[in-house]
DNA sequence: TTCTATAGATCGCCTGGCGC
DNA sequence: GCGCCAGGCGATCTATAGAA
């Protein structure tokens, strides 16, 4: 590489490249997905003017020397990693593909992976490679999740979880071990229901099953940090569009506004974006939460964050080894 | 050494939000 | 309605690394 690190060599197409180093990547995606939760700067499922800005700013904040700009630096990385979430996502979507959230690597025949390349080039140079930011890529770019129209409310959400399970339950017992005989209904790019299909394929052969359908859902979730973390994003995005389009009343609201202030206090304590949405899944949960970490000192507060996602990572632990 | 695949940067067009 | 601005996205170019 004859091209520095955050260095301008010549400007014009194809020159003036950097090399994005990993600590770049992970301060960007975590910034990214900060953005992502941020009301004002991402609604309706799109990003607001200057949202970039936003991020160069982070990153100068975190990485003071790797002089990374917002165009062309952030914009084209993004763009990268969009077009490889998209071509794991359409992976994902068929048959015979599953995701190894341990390796963070797509699982499939190569044959199978080959193929499918010839048809989805954005797929190349994915077989065999982990890409660790599939996770929270997908609570950021996630269409249905995002979008206004096939949008859940924080009430949706749960009862579609609760539906969704009872259809994995019926599949399960019809699909069988066959993952390839037939295809499974291809999740349209855009469909409000899509992620659904997915879940459905990565929820195989993972049920056991209580008398109680939400500690189903949230059992089920736990043993799955993918989908938990993409469920999990969907009732924070949930949230935040809630909060969006009950402003007026929001004040009224005050379960809402401590869900907000809980969320945004996380944030504060700079953790990062995962750990926010596992925090925010334990406040749908255990609501008494929230009180309990404004009821303690500031300087306690972090530790007891902590506390939760350990024990919060324990109980998931204990739920796989029932 | 040549060829090929990939990563990163740039260009240009479209779209939507916003202020006037 | 119009113009401006910024994000989204496809197309394209070039540098580089690795394979043949």
């Amino acid at each position: 590489m004859d091209i520095l690190e955050g260095s301008i060599a010549v400007r014009g197409r194809g020159k003036n490249k950097r090399k994005w180093i990993p600590v770049e990547d992970d301060e960007l995606i975590k910034a990214l997905v900060d953005v992502s939760l941020d009301p004002r700067w991402r609604s309706d499922g799109s990003f607001k003017n200057g949202y970039t800005s936003v991020l160069e700013a982070r990153l100068a904040e975190k990485l003071p020397d790797s002089k990374i700009s917002a165009t062309p630096h952030i914009e084209s990385r993004l763009r990268y990693f969009k077009t490889k979430y998209s071509a794991l996502e359409q992976m994902l979507n068929k048959s015979g593909f599953t995701w190894d959230p341990t390796k963070k690597m797509i699982q499939c025949e190569k044959q199978q992976y080959e193929t499918h390349c010839k048809n989805n080039p954005d797929a190349k140079g994915l077989y065999g490679v982990s890409f660790p930011y599939y996770d929270e890529l997908s609570m950021v770019y996630s269409k249905d999740m995002a979008t206004g129209e096939g949008a859940e409310d924080m009430t949706d959400v749960v009862q579609n979880l609760e539906e969704e399970l009872v259809r994995v339950n019926a599949n399960d017992e019809e699909d069988g071990e066959d993952m390839t005989s037939v295809e499974t209904p291809r999740r349209s790019v855009d469909s409000t229901s899509s992620s659904s299909k997915k879940r459905k394929k990565e929820w195989k052969g993972k049920k056991t099953s209580s008398s109680d359908p939400l500690l189903d859902v949230f059992n089920e979730v736990s043993g799955d940090l993918k989908v938990a973390t993409m469920l999990i994003g969907k009732m924070v995005q949930a949230m935040d569009r809630e909060a969006s389009n009950q402003e007026k009343a929001r004040d009224e609201d005050p379960q809402q506004k401590l869900r907000e202030k809980a969320i945004n206090e996380v944030r504060r304590l700079e953790f990062t974006g995962s750990e926010v949405i596992k925090a925010a899944g334990v406040f749908v949960r255990m609501p008494d939460q929230m009180g309990m970490l404004f009821a303690l000192p500031e300087p306690l507060r972090r530790k007891y964050i902590v506390d939760m996602l350990r024990d919060e990572a324990a109980r998931r632990e204990r739920e796989r080894s029932k």
